[in-house]
DNA sequence: TGATTTTGTTAAACCGTTTGCACAATAATC
DNA sequence: GATTATTGTGCAAACGGTTTAACAAAATCA
């Protein structure tokens, strides 16, 4: 049927372990063997059986990416696909395959992933924002397979992992609330039982504290990542005697809440309120008005991730790995808070 | 290493044949020595070594997604994550493995689908979007090779493909502002040479005709996939002493476009002008306010492009199969056209 | 009861590669 | 010129399964 290696060491006039060491560049081909083989292979059209040699080399070159069970938050789909992106792209640079799955739930995650490995057709997988006590985590800890985790690093700060700085995130985008003349800076803050949340936080009162700035506990709410969630917030702070005049967001979906509550109050962004938020996810530009948002590299996340679980994989143990990667963010400053206040 | 047929059928104390019958479950396999292998296999941990399998069975039970090059439009993203998401669910369903592949170009793409097919490493194809004369598409052909074109089956009307029927979404649509009491109801298309605006228009056009509303040149306007174009055309159609109190809208993001531009001359939506657009990715519901949108059945395009291509692998060329594939839409109607126009 | 069919199992070949070992031919060394 | 190293290639055994053909034992038939 298909052109095998025996087909081309036949036409060749050679061994098929001949024409199996051009393939690989052996170095004890003779130039002029290697040469030959490898035209009468273009002539018949030959390409490697990838089955076949992995069935001996006991290695497939691909990775499965674990897409967490159906997100009810939709925008995640756009988190989603970036990361892919990210990821498939540097998977094939390196030559690697990339396979996703998914389950319904957690137990037909964990029986995929086991396929996957132990059925030996990946050598390693991607984890996305597992939550914590992953039992696909459990499982992949276990029996010693090579992964890597996107973001949610803190809950398993031993494995392999690729995040970002979130305190230090929070910190700059509330710093530059303060070099615009802000001293009522707000919070929006996520579920408190998310270390993302929590990490945001925490770098939003690093930097009122740096700048000699006081908390104050009205001026932080929490809240679930969905637009509804802004928009409580919002009202919130609207009916506050005294209201912050800038407001830091820990999620850019939940600014298009809080955007579009002020809007129906008739308050203007950023004359009245200035907003910053995290994870320009695409939709930041197209809001009004474009929103600030800290980028935080979800494509590089994913790039990165990709490039971890592969060294990982391909490891010879002779050296020690980094086991944490953090991506660089940066401030992407549009319209939602360009307005200097001054007093 | 890893636990082998051999080894469970040293265990069992049974030959290696009789084990792997066990796995598929052949007729002539008698109860007790199923049952017995199959705990043994329990005990053991055994799990088959898919690479094996497909190396006899030349069939591998999976398949692969080609994304199109780095998608410009950036919100494109939010299409292929769902469509992705539906073709997994299916694929794995059916027991198949998805794999996930792009290039950064052209050419790139062709050697990635022929490494994958030729080796032996898929069994077949998804091709999303696919442009005219993709030599992808021309490789797949040539070869013989299973696959399925998600969108854009006009340019291969012979070719298995699964796709809107554009023209019938476009009358509904339309249909929907006449019922609403509308007669000035304009058009903002996409790229005159995409099948798809071209069938949004004729839809538009025959819903108008159906109607008896005159169809006015002027109330028809070209432009990009992008949320300027949306821009442009508001500020167009503003500008006409007559101006449309209705707009069908290609796609979500050029509403984008228009409802911005409206929101900054100070008109209002519906009250002013009522909007309807296509697609309905997540971003609808959170516009300001919530866009009226077709929905086309993102996910059900995917799950039904899986579950097409893993049947025309499967097939057995004794009954014939169809080859197109059109996925129902459904208007998603909210405030952006919920507004009673009389006159 | 002997012939025939059915049932349950196995041995061996094969799928397309890789790779350790052997071996001849050539080159380098003393 | 004999000895040793190097270079280029082939043989055959894996890798972990499936499958064809063969066969003994049990069941059915006449």
């Amino acid at each position: 049927m298909s052109v095998t290696i025996k087909d081309v060491a036949k036409k060749a006039g050679v061994s098929p372990s001949t024409v199996s060491r051009v393939l690989s560049n052996h170095p004890r081909i003779s130039r002029e063997t290697s040469r030959k083989v490898k035209e009468i292979m273009e002539e018949l059209g030959y390409h490697p059986n990838i089955m076949a040699k992995s069935l001996v080399s006991k290695t497939t070159e691909s990775i499965c990416v674990i897409l967490p069970k159906p997100a009810e938050e939709l925008f995640l789909n756009l988190f989603f696909m970036e990361l892919i992106r990210g990821i498939v792209a540097q998977a094939n640079r390196a030559g690697y395959d990339v396979l996703i799955s998914s389950g319904g739930n957690e137990k037909e995650e964990v029986e995929a992933v086991s396929r996957l490995l132990h059925g030996r057709r990946v050598d390693g997988a991607i984890l996305l924002y597992s939550r914590q006590n992953d039992p696909v985590v459990e499982f992949l800890k276990g029996h010693d397979y090579p992964f890597v985790l996107v973001g949610r690093s803190d809950s398993y700060p031993d494995l392999l992992s690729v995040d970002t700085d979130n305190i230090q995130a929070a910190y700059d985008a509330t710093k530059h609330m303060i070099s615009q003349g802000h001293e009522r800076i707000g919070f929006v803050s996520g579920p408190p039982n998310l270390v993302v949340s929590q990490d945001r936080l925490k770098g939003y009162y690093k930097a009122l504290g740096d700048a000699g700035l006081e908390v104050r506990k009205d001026w932080i709410v929490e809240g679930e990542f969905l637009q509804d969630s802004g928009y409580r917030a919002m009202s919130f702070f609207m009916n506050l005697p005294e209201r912050p005049t800038a407001l830091v967001i820990v999620d850019d979906i939940v600014s298009f809440g809080v955007l579009r509550g002020l809007h129906e109050l008739g308050y203007k962004v950023p004359e009245d309120v200035s907003i910053i938020s995290f994870n320009n996810i695409s939709l930041t530009e197209l809001s009004t008005p474009p929103l600030s948002s800290v980028d935080i590299g979800i494509y590089n996340l994913g790039y990165t991730a990709s490039q971890a679980l592969i060294q990982s994989i391909r490891h010879d143990d002779k050296t020690v790995l980094p086991n944490r990667y953090i991506i660089p963010h940066r401030l992407m400053i549009r319209e939602s808070s360009m307005y200097s206040n001054s007093k």
